[in-house]
RNA sequence: GGGAGCAUAGCUCAGCUGGGAGAGCAUCUGCCUUACAAGCAGAGGGUCAUAGGUUCGAGCCCUAUUGUUCCCACCA
């Protein structure tokens, strides 16, 4: 019964038919089967207002490959989905949104604001995950989170509870990093740091008494207004003396004492630092230390306040500007000099950060820390590649309080009440009806709402049910493989990392798949202001879901950024379609959808070699898999299925499908539909579409491939000698296309070939493939042949005379032989060289000194037939 | 200033616990051989950045150097 498949593959015919069925078959869906193994992957939830980019389609792809390879494997796997509701990014771009109707914020209020903000979700919170959909994730869907859904939100309330309770949530007035235009406080890890060319402006700060200057230089000199000291190094000789004396801060006429600080680098400028408490984080510490008045010059949107009449108003540029002028205009300046430094800029808008002492709340992370960076050193949790080990460690190790509140609207918001009455803090999941402390009704939520990574932080878990004992949480949790890029270990890994430890008790998964960056041809960063992004849609549009994964997958390995080649696309695309072909070629072979049982006493030669190629195939793949070594895996899959069935073993079958024997027949499509299949389930973690397609138009056991068993190593398919044998065979065929190839003899001009041999028997079941692949007319095999004329082409386990005196230049065979002679004695002699050193015998593994051994006896059996046949040509 | 990665064919990259260097693309030569021209059969192309070291044996391990990329660190 043959069948008919479209000579190409069509993917956009296949894709979303299939992906339907899955669905309906709720394949995706995990059971919660308590006799079962767990996997469980939690997806690093993508923004609510992105859309899928290749960093995605990297990172899903990777996670897809681990969860259907551990569903074949029979574990109860889970993949939970879902989308943060990142609120400096989505709060910005719904002002943004606004701001086009002209309206604010203030003008809408709160409540308004976050009628829009659920809007927003609605409309495009569902984008990526349909964009997600035609990549091919098998998600569960129907446990799709969001961080800002009811469950997730009742976590972090708990959360925040339990920490403070514990103390390590507080509130307090610290110098944090203010994003004057998204007007809210962010995290140190939210800061980046970039080259800037700026000024280095060197100014006299004249003394009190009258007695000179001390010059100084700064970079900012708007801050000048919020001076509060002048600080030089206890040790500096230059300066000791003048400690304790008062300076006359320039153009604001105040008072300022010269105070002595380790701080002060005095090698570096002129040894005198000028303090600002209120915009500096080291002169914030420096003022602690010396208790420093710490005076606030800018507003929110880094305006000069009104305490300074003549800059009121002005930004910060702009009275830097001013400031100079007047400087300058008062014999302060002395000089400018040009000077590049590092200056911070806001993650979500590239706003320069401005320093800022104000009061807000942090996790106190010492005693977080600690337990986190203990489970990975005991192994509790494993980085692949280990050395992001380093990178999570030293963010630990060297991490400063968390601040946590963001004066944001979208988000959770601070489960905290501040009392009129008695001023303390009511701290409750629930609303309270009174303050906890004076039982006054005058209380007052904190406006503030949470980082949007204090919820993610919590994913691993909140997804899955917690704080309520659920039988999810019981059955699924601690997750096993967290995939992610190297670029959010700070943000996110570490946070899950203290987090689940200090909830739960356990590290929230055992293992993290570190990927690279997805860069364009060039190697650059795919950004929206380079316009050199692509998009994955248009990639899937065109080539199809299963090219771009495949490309996606092979060539990369673990931590390492990649390369976006179109190219490489392109020829995934084309190994789908030789997929394709494969599966028309059996098919169109086959006579019935019935399942033909491996005969083990029918296989022919041929038959047992690629059974043993595919039973090792089998294990080195899962075992690749294993170790998350999915690049290599892929590519073995790649060799295998082109390399190895297609061009060989289909080539091959088709002498015996195009014969007569119905016997044979039969046995050779029983080994292609076992073969082919089960390969097709070994890659179809990697190319769940066409995989999926052609498994269930071949004969099949079973609803879907995805839901197939893992093919297993068995022994009983393991043919060492056939193997090897039919290599021999293999070896002849190639050498003699290569010979006809140089003497650019035509496919369809055969020859006879006779081959001498002490293997008569091997190349006697090898006749047949001779024939088809070495473009022979018969094969004659002896142990020697007066061939005079002929060509002779010498392998390691024969020498081939092809009879074709018209085509034959002797001379260029002489020195081909030659050539071929003068290797061999190479290769002899590298034997002989390792078999020679006593090191070597005494050292190396026993099977490597064999096989050494072999080689060499190999060699020395060729190097005799080369000699024979340059013997039997200068006879002539 | 500290840390890390990378340096392998013309290009982009693999190379698992050290055992005779690989793929894709590109180039060249033949082929429409009834699964596939998005294909088939061949070919050329590499001092594995440099210098030392460990080892019987190094692309792989160690040290130094050079180039390059990234992360952290805010000497104002």
């Amino acid at each position: 019964m043959a069948k008919e498949l479209a000579k190409q593959y069509d993917p956009k015919e296949v894709e979303d038919r299939i992906y339907k069925q899955w669905l309906d078959g709720k394949y995706f869906h995990a059971k919660c089967e308590k006799d079962k193994k767990t996997f469980t992957i939690v997806i690093p939830p993508p923004n609510i207002t992105g859309q899928l980019h290749m960093g995605h389609a990297l990172d899903n792809t990777l996670q897809d490959i681990l969860i259907r390879f551990k569903r074949m494997q029979g574990y109860d796997t889970l993949w939970v989905p879902g989308t943060d509701h990142a609120s400096i990014a989505t709060e910005a771009k719904i002002v943004e949104k606004m701001k086009s109707e002209g309206v604010t914020k203030e003008d809408v209020g709160r409540e308004g604001f976050l009628e829009r903000a659920w809007a927003w979700k609605k409309q495009y919170g569902g984008r990526i995950i349909e964009q997600l959909k035609k990549l091919g994730s098998s998600c569960d869907w129907d446990r799709e989170r969001f961080t800002l859904d009811e469950g997730c939100s009742d976590a972090v309330k708990e959360v925040f509870v339990r920490l403070y309770n514990k103390g390590l949530i507080y509130r307090g007035e610290r110098i944090i990093n203010w994003c004057p235009h998204c007007k809210t406080s962010i995290s140190d890890a939210e800061v980046e740091y970039e080259e800037q060319a700026g000024h280095f402006w060197h100014l006299r700060y004249p003394f009190a008494d009258g007695s000179g200057y001390l010059q100084l230089a700064t970079t900012r000199p708007e801050t000048l207004l919020g001076d509060t000291a002048v600080a030089v190094n206890p040790s500096d000789e230059r300066y000791k003396h003048l400690v304790g004396k008062t300076l006359i801060l320039p153009l604001v006429h105040r008072e300022i004492p010269v105070v002595a600080d380790d701080y002060v680098e005095p090698d570096f400028g002129t040894g005198v630092v000028k303090i600002t408490p209120a915009h500096d984080p080291n002169d914030f510490e420096v003022g602690l230390r010396h208790n420093l008045e710490v005076i606030n010059v800018l507003t929110d949107d880094a305006r000069i306040v009104e305490d300074y009449p003549k800059y009121a108003g002005m930004d910060r540029y702009e009275a830097r500007k001013a400031i100079v002028a007047d400087l300058e205009s008062e014999g302060v300046l002395v000089k400018v000099e040009d000077y590049t430094h590092n200056v911070g800029t806001c993650y979500r808008c590239g706003s320069t950060v401005e320093p800022k002492v104000s009061k807000q709340w942090f996790v106190k992370m010492k005693p977080l820390a600690a337990p986190a960076i203990e489970a990975v050193k005991k192994g509790d949790t494993k980085f692949i590649p280990q050395r992001f080990e380093k990178v999570y460690f030293h963010w630990l190790e060297n991490i400063r309080d968390w601040c946590i509140s963001r004066q944001l609207w979208w988000g959770h918001r601070i489960p905290a009440w501040y009392c009129a009455d008695c001023g303390e803090i009511t701290v409750s999941k629930t609303e309270p009806h009174e303050c906890a402390h004076c039982h006054g009704k005058n209380i007052e939520q904190d406006g503030d709402t949470l980082d949007t990574w204090f919820s993610s932080a919590l994913w691993p878990f909140s997804t899955l049910g917690w704080p309520e004992e659920t039988e999810d949480f019981k059955h699924y949790y601690p997750t096993n493989t967290l995939v992610t890029g190297y670029d959010i270990i700070p943000f996110w890994v570490m946070r899950m990392m203290f987090s689940g430890l200090e909830q739960t008790g356990e590290v929230p998964f055992d293992t993290v798949l570190i990927h690279g960056l997805v860069r364009d041809p060039q190697g650059r960063k795919m950004s929206k202001s380079l316009g050199n992004g692509v998009d994955p849609l248009e990639v899937i549009a065109e080539y199809g879901a299963d090219a771009l994964r495949f490309s996606l997958a092979i060539g990369n390995s673990p931590g390492n950024d990649m390369r976006y080649i179109p190219e490489r696309v392109e020829s995934s695309r084309n190994f789908a379609n030789k997929i394709w072909n494969a599966a028309r070629f059996i098919l169109m072979n086959l006579e019935s959808d019935e399942i033909i049982p491996l005969d083990i006493s029918a296989l022919a030669l041929e038959d047992k070699w690629i059974l043993s190629k595919y039973n090792k195939l089998i294990s080195e793949v899962t075992d690749n898999l294993d170790k998350y070594e999915l690049g290599i895996a892929v590519q073995k899959l790649y060799d295998f299925i082109w390399d190895i069935f297609c061009d060989w073993y289909i080539e091959i079958c088709k002498s015996r499908l195009n014969g007569d024997d119905e016997a044979a027949k039969n046995t050779a499509r029983s080994v292609l539909v076992y073969v082919f299949t089960g390969t097709l389930a070994l890659l179809h973690p990697f190319m769940p579409f066409i995989t999926e397609e052609i498994w269930q138009s071949m004969p099949h056991s079973g609803d879907a491939l995805m839901v197939a068993a893992w093919p297993e190593f068995g022994k009983e398919l393991e043919f060492t000698k056939e193997e090897s044998e039919f290599e021999k065979i293999m070896a002849v065929i190639k050498a003699i296309r290569n010979r006809r190839a140089e003497m650019n003899v035509p496919p369809s001009r055969k020859a006879k070939v006779q081959i001498a041999s002490a293997d008569k028997e091997t190349f006697a079941m090898g006749t047949a493939y001779i024939c088809r692949l070495g473009y022979a007319s018969a094969v004659e095999i002896g142990d020697k042949f007066e061939s005079e004329g002929a060509v002779r082409i010498i392998t390691d386990a024969a020498a081939v005379y092809m009879p074709m005196n018209e085509l034959v230049d002797f001379a260029a065979e002489l020195e081909r032989l030659n050539k071929d002679l003068k290797k061999a004695l190479a290769d002899k002699e590298f034997f002989e060289k390792k078999l020679n050193n006593p090191g070597f015998l005494a050292k190396a593994p026993a099977n490597l000194v064999e096989q050494q051994k072999e080689g060499l006896q190999k060699v020395l059996e060729k190097i005799k037939m080369i000699e024979q046949g340059i013997a039997d040509i200068e006879k002539m």
